[in-house]
DNA sequence: ATCTTTGGCTAATCCTCGTAGCTTTCTGGC
DNA sequence: GCCAGAAAGCTACGAGGATTAGCCAAAGAT
C-alpha cells in the first residue's frame, strides 16, 4: 500500500498538531496520526516510541514556538514596552492555536535535557525583558514567573472559554498586562 | 456478591476524587472508582452516565470547594487585605490537592445550569472582595478575571512543576500579589 | 548484484468504555 | 406478612485504541 510514505519524528509531531488543532487536544491519538499520513497505526512506532512520546514531542514544539514567538516580540524595545510585547505576543501564539493551549499546561519534566533547554529559552527572553527594571536576580525569577503564571492563566482560561461574562476579552487583558506593569514598576522602585 | 454497596452520585464524585488526589487526574477511569467501590464497572452506570459525566462533576464540585473556600477566607476583610485572602485561599486549596488543579482548567460550558452556578459563585466572592475600590461594574469584571488568570495560572503551573528555578515558591507568590495588588489601587485611583 | 537497514504491514493482545439484558434486594402498599 | 415493582447490582459482549511481535518490501551502500 505505501511504499515509503516518507515520514520522520518531525512528520509525525506536525500531523499531531494537526489533530490538536483541528480536533482539540483531547481527539489526539495515534489512530488519528496514523490516518492523516496514510499509514497503519503500528507504523508509527518507527518514529515515535508511543503515544506519550508524542505529546511530549508536542509540547515541546509547542513551548519552542512561543519562546520564538516572544523573543522576536520583544526585540528592539526594552522595559514596559518590551514586556508589554511579551504578554501580547504570547497571547496571540494561544489565539492563534487555541486547542494548543493545554501543552502550555502540560507537566514537564526538567530533567528531560529538551524541556529544559526549550524553558530556559523563554525565562531568557523574559530575563532580557526585563533588565532594563534593575531587578537582583532572584527577584527576576520571582517576577518573571509572576507574568508567566499571569499571562498563562489568562491565556489558558481564554482559549477553554472560561470567561462567562460578556465584556470585552481585549479589555480584560489590557487590564491585567496594566496590572501587572504597574506592579513592576512599583517594585522596581522600592527595591532601589 | 455486593448486595446494595450504597452508591449514590455524590459517592461516585468523591471516590472519583479519591483517585485523582493519589494517583492524577489522568489516571481516572471508572475501571478504578468501580474498584474502590466494591463494584463491577458497569454498575456505575446507575448512578452517572459515564466518564465524562463523572469529570464533569468532578468539575463542579472542586469549582463549588473553591468557592467556598475564598469566600470564608475573605469574611471580615475588605479592600487589599480581602484580596490577598482570596488569593491565598485559592494557591492553599490548590497546594493541599494539587491533582485537582486540571479540573480548574477545564473548559466547561456556561450553557450548563450547575457550571454557571458554581461560576456565578466564585465571581460574586471576587465582586464582594473588590467592592472597596469602587470600581465600575465593567471594570471589575475586568479586573476580577485579571486576578482569576493570575491565580489560576501560579496554581496550576506549581501543581504541575512547571517552575524549574530552586528560587522560594512563596516568595514568588508574594511578589504576584503585590503585583497585582499594586496594580489594583494604581487602577481604582486613576478611576476616579 | 547483493546485503543491510529502514519503514512499512498484518495479526494478536490487552485494556477501557459503554450497552444489553438478567437477577437480586429493598421498599411500600395492601 | 406478602408481593409487585423499582433500584442496584451482575455477567456477557462489542467497539476502539495502544502496543508488541514478527514478516516483507523498498532504498541505499558496497
Amino acid at each position: 500500500m505505501s511504499p515509503r510514505a516518507g515520514l520522520n519524528q518531525d512528520a509525525v509531531v506536525a500531523l499531531a498538531l494537526a489533530v490538536i488543532d483541528e480536533e482539540g487536544a483531547d481527539a489526539l491519538s495515534l489512530a488519528k496520526i496514523a490516518e492523516r499520513a496514510g499509514v497503519a497505526p503500528p507504523s508509527l512506532y518507527k518514529h515515535v516510541t508511543g503515544l506519550a512520546a508524542v505529546r511530549r514531542l508536542v509540547d515541546i514544539r509547542v513551548l519552542t514556538e512561543v519562546t520564538e514567538a516572544i523573543r522576536s516580540a520583544a526585540l528592539g524595545h526594552s522595559g514596559a514596552d518590551a514586556i508589554a510585547g511579551l504578554l501580547d505576543a504570547y497571547r496571540g501564539y494561544v489565539r492563534r492555536y487555541p486547542n494548543r493551549a493545554s501543552a502550555l499546561a502540560a507537566p514537564l519534566s526538567f530533567a528531560d535535557e529538551d524541556v529544559a533547554k526549550a524553558m530556559h529559552g523563554t525565562a531568557e527572553a523574559a530575563f532580557a525583558g526585563l533588565r532594563a527594571f534593575g531587578f537582583s536576580r532572584d527577584q527576576t525569577v520571582h517576577v518573571t514567573r509572576a507574568l508567566r503564571a499571569a499571562v498563562h492563566g489568562f491565556t489558558s482560561l481564554e482559549a477553554g472559554g472560561g470567561f462567562g461574562l460578556p465584556q470585552d476579552l481585549d479589555a480584560s487583558f489590557a487590564t491585567l498586562k496594566a496590572m501587572l506593569i504597574q506592579g513592576l514598576s512599583t517594585l522596581a522602585r522600592e527595591e532601589t
